[in-house]
Parts: C-alpha cells; sequence; structure tokens
RNA sequence: AAAGCAAGCCGUCUUAUCGCUGCUCUGCUCCGGCAGAGGAGAGGAAAGUCCGGGCAACACAGAGCAUCGUACUUCCUAACGGGAAGGCAUUCUGGCAACGGAAUGACAGAUAGUGCCACAGAAAAUUACCGCCUUUGUAAUGAGUACUGAUUAAUGCAUAAUGACUACCUAAAAAUAUUCAUUUAUCAUUCUUUAUUAUUCAUUAUAAAAGUAAGGGUGAAAAGGUGCGGUAAGAGCGCACCGCCUGGCUGGCGACAGGCAGGGCAUAGGUAAACCUUACGAGUUGAAAGACCAAAUAGGCUGGCAUAGCAAUGGUUAGUGAUUAAUAAAUAAUGAGUAGUCAUUAAUGUUUCUUCAUUAGUCAUUGCUAAAGGGCUGCUCGCUCUUGGCCAGCGGGUAGGUUGAUGGAGUGCAGCUGUGAAGCUGUGCCUAGAUAAAUGAUAAGACCUUUUGCAAAAAAGGACAGAACCCGGCUUACAGGCUUGCUUUUUAU
RNA sequence: GGCCUCAUAGUUCAAUGGAUAGAAUAGAAGUUUCCUAAACUUUUGAUAUGGGUUCGAUUCCCGUUGAGGCUA
C-alpha cells in the first residue's frame, strides 16, 4: 500500500472514489462545506487517532438532478469534473500536509449551466486552496 | 434534374497522450491484490414506463361475487391494448356512371334495466297541449226559406161598401141574385223595404263528446323519408321506390354481402370515453425480487468455569444430647491405716470409641431460580442507580461481498410454405455488463451545417439523446444523409 | 428502479358535462384627498399542452410536458 504514495501518478482507482453509502451519509450530515462558484465542497476530517493512514482522501462528484435533466448533461458534467482533479491531482494532494488531508470529500455542482473544461480546472484549484486554509 | 408525399436504411470519422470498467493470457504475491500484453466497451429510440411475456418470492381445492382491463372478423405470436389480411362506417378524392383510390375509426349491446338531455320549444319520450276535422248545445253575425206584422206598388172568377144595369119581386122601397164599374177598405198573391219568430246553411266565439297525429317559430336531436291515391280531417290507411324489422336461401371459415318472402313501422330519439349488460382475460409483488458467503458490535441460544439464593440426597467436619464400651487424674463414700498413702465403688466428671438424633459449616450430585447490593420512607409493592464476569460453540444477521446478470422467443443471407404478418430448414455472424454506477478528457485533422465573405478563408456549431435483469411491441424526440416507389414541374433526346 | 397525486387570473382557491369560468388578494387606470392610506369604479385568463367522445368539455378518455409525494 505504501508503494501507491506516488503522486506523480494520474490514475484515478476506486479506492480513491467514495462509494460506501455509510460514509456517505455521513459526510452529507456532519460534513463542513466551502462554497466557491460553481462547486460546493464538503469534506470530512480524518477520524482522530485512526492508525492507518490514508494517503488520498475518498471524493465523489455529484450534480443535481433538478439542475440538469438529461442524463446526458449530468453525465458530462461529471466526467468533466473527473478528470480534472484526476489530472491535477499531484499538485491539489501536494498543497495541503498528509496529515492533514481530509478523509472523504464531496464536490458538488452548483452552477444551472454547463461550464467548459478549462475554467472549471481553474475554479478547482481555487475551491482546493479555500479548503487548504480552513483546514 | 428539382420539389412534395410514402416506405425502408444510416445516424459523424481518424490519430496521439492521459485515464475508467469487464474479459483472456503471462509473471509476482503478504493470497487482499499488483504489474505487463492483447482484445472489448451506449441507442434507434438505450427515453416515456403505456401494454405484454420470461424470471423470482409469496399465496392458491374448486366455484361464485366484487374490482380492473379488452371489445367488427379471421389469422400471426410466448403473449399483447402489437401486427397482417379482410369486412363495415365516415371524410376526402378520380370518374357521366359502373366502379375505384387515400385517410381515419374505443367499430359489441340503446329491442335487459336505471339515469341524463341546459336554454329554446307545445312536447326531450308517458305522450299531453295547441291546432285540424266531425257531431251536439249555446250565443252572435250574414244569407236563404217559411209565417206574422207594417209598408210600397201591381194584380185579383176574393170579400165588403158604393154606384149602375139586368132578373125576381114590387106601389115604392128594401132585400136577394147576376153582371159591370168605382175605388175606399179588407183579404190573397207577387214585388220593394223593414221587423219578429222558426228553420237551413255559412262564419265566428264558447262548451262537451268522438276522430287525428299531417302541421305547430325552437332545438344538436321532434316519433320512418319522397310521391300518388285516399279521407270529414288525417294517418303505412293503401300503393311505388328507399330505409327498418323478421324468416328462409345463395356465397364466404367469419365479420359480412347479394337476393327472396313476409311484416306494415311497433317495446324503434341521442348518450354506454353515464351507470350498466354480454363475451373474453387478469392471484399479488417486482431484480433495491430472490439465493449464498459473512467482519465488527450487541441482555440471541447452548455448554463449561465462576457468582448468588432455595430445596433434596449423600459424604465429611464441629457442637449438643442419648446410648454402649473403655478410662487416667480429681472429688466423694467405704475399707486398710495415726497420717501420707493404697484398694474398691460411684445413678459424678473427663476423654476416646460404636450407633442414633439434631444443629451449623463445607464439599459433591440433582433440581429450581437468576439475581445481588444501594437509594427513594420503617416494611411490602413500585420506581431508580451500580454491578451482572470469562471461555468455547451455534444460529439469525448488519457493514461488505458473490450471485441473480447477460447467448437470446437474437440476427444477416438463401430455399420452401403462406395473399400477408409470420413459420420451417440450411448456413454465416454476433457478443457492453457498470453498481454513488465505467464507456471519457484534452489536442490535431477530416466530413457536414450555419453566418460573414466575390473568392480564398475565418468564426460558431455537430440532432434527439446515456444501458441498470432480459425480451416483444406501442408512444414520444430527432440535425443531416442514402435507397426505392408515386405525383407534379422544367430541360434534353 | 417502482408506484401515486396534482396542474384554473401575478398569488391563494372555487366549479354538478349546460356556455360571459367565479371569489379573495395583488397590479394598472380613474374618482375622492393638499398628499398618502382607506373607500368606490373599471381592467387583467388561449382552464399546463395536443388530440378525441359528446349537441356542448375546466369536468369524461388518450398522448405529451411540468410539479409534488410514497417506497428502499
Amino acid at each position: 500500500m505504501e508503494t501507491t504514495q506516488d503522486f506523480s501518478s494520474q490514475k484515478f482507482p476506486k479506492q480513491e472514489r467514495l462509494t460506501s453509502k455509510k460514509t456517505i451519509e455521513e459526510l452529507f450530515s456532519k460534513g463542513s462545506s466551502v462554497f466557491v462558484y460553481p462547486f460546493r465542497l464538503l469534506y470530512l476530517p480524518k477520524p482522530f487517532g485512526s492508525s492507518h493512514l490514508p494517503s488520498h482522501p475518498q471524493v465523489l462528484f455529484s450534480v443535481s438532478k433538478k439542475h440538469f435533466k438529461k442524463a446526458v448533461d449530468r453525465n458530462l458534467i461529471k466526467r468533466r469534473m473527473r478528470e480534472a482533479y484526476r489530472l491535477n491531482k499531484r499538485e491539489l494532494l501536494q498543497a495541503i500536509p498528509t496529515h492533514q488531508l481530509p478523509a472523504s470529500v464531496a464536490l458538488i455542482y452548483i452552477a444551472k449551466e454547463k461550464i467548459d473544461f478549462a475554467t472549471l480546472q481553474k475554479k478547482l484549484k481555487t475551491i482546493w486552496l479555500r479548503l487548504v486554509n480552513n483546514a
């Protein structure tokens, strides 16, 4: 496991995604949030004294069905968000010291219209910096 | 060639980099996975969830009722509210017509019953009302006839009066008769006008009775339609044609069509996407169903150890009592003896032993109970707080995982059967399988569309839309392109 | 994923299949007032949408769109 500490990897395997229903519920009920248009970011810090150190947070991307009725649009935005995170993962993770990394992060798309990939990337970086300052 | 309509088909492509999810192979592994290579990875509607089926769990003797759905016929199909072929109706259209063509149709039943049909209208379904017609009564008006009265005029083998003549008689006269005249009066007839009465006819009004359903401004809809006859007036009352109903016949598997005979038209208005009737069908719930594996945790269960209580049995220990036997010392008595001392006895004491009883403890076994301690009030009940252990096994089961779950009522081609939907045979082909949920992002190019532009080129954009167990349909959305057929127009030969 | 309900003026609601679709309130204009408020008068709907049944549809039936709810 320690060998996968390599930040240079642009991979985004399943361990780095948030899949557990329970932790999602916990995140949405207890997590603190940061808001930068067009995102809202929910995060949950690591449980105190947990022995095993995850090298990366578990991330979840979400788009509201109310704002985007069609599944095609939701899929497109989620894919763009995922790519933005994946391609900038190294930079983003190095910005935060390892012990301060949140355990789980939910990235929620708030805007009501589609945004192109470049600006999406920029906004993702700014909201991540806000998260760093808050933590 | 262009345009329109219809049917069918396709529905962006290529490369690079970085990724995502399965599959196969190889290697490594701490057996959880990891690495490398190869190859695969959204649709015609994947959508809506409107029908139907598979599959699964539960329910279920059978039948009926209720509820829901379907509704021209025959066929196709696993099934269907889908499809095919037909029938009928409506609309449009070609044609002089016969006869076609196209589109649409929730297209069973209103002659089983109930309900509703606003406004208008006589009336919305029983027929009633008005009206028409006939008869009768009454009234009025008009006409005719008759009677009566009045009136006017005319007429008269009428009457009377007067006069004359004649006859008779006579003195004369009167009277009588005849004839004539007169015109007065009366009467009669006719006519004019008028009145009354009666009657007849007509009209009107009114009342009653009978007939009738042709007509009655309306309305979406008015009790078969049109014509002729017929009638007091009318009426299928009769007849012709059309429509309707009934029953045979012929053709068709059938829906139905054709024709014949009869009924004379009624229990016949519309509405069943009003209730309803008839026939047929439907058990309920959905893959987040269901099946399996299974951490952690927990007053689940079982066993063992430990704990607390109660009861019984047995063992053991101790005490007490009784009993039996033994017994040293002390005490008492007796004897020997001055005494010490010695001996004997004692229903006395002590100790030990046997047996029995009882009490207490402890142990074991068995059975039962789980509680115990504290607080609130002294007790009971009640409430409340603390403790309620350790080990092993088992069961259910949470997180999680596996499965269900992707090759099938699949599809291209050919042949055969069938009008066709479709079926059968042969042969070839195909292969998404995610699970907070992959199938992408970026860059470059090609293709297409739009805008600007003479052009070159530039800019913007790439339809509708994303599998979630699977399949058959239906519905809805859709830029653009291709093929075929039909129609129209233009050009050329 | 599955199931159910609803849609009427700007807003909140009403309506038996029967016709100009009402009520309250808001908005606009006017009257009143020195001005405002209050009061009074007038005005504002393609009944979400497209079809069908019916003589006639807000109402009945079908399709589409949107909103809300239930289930796990």
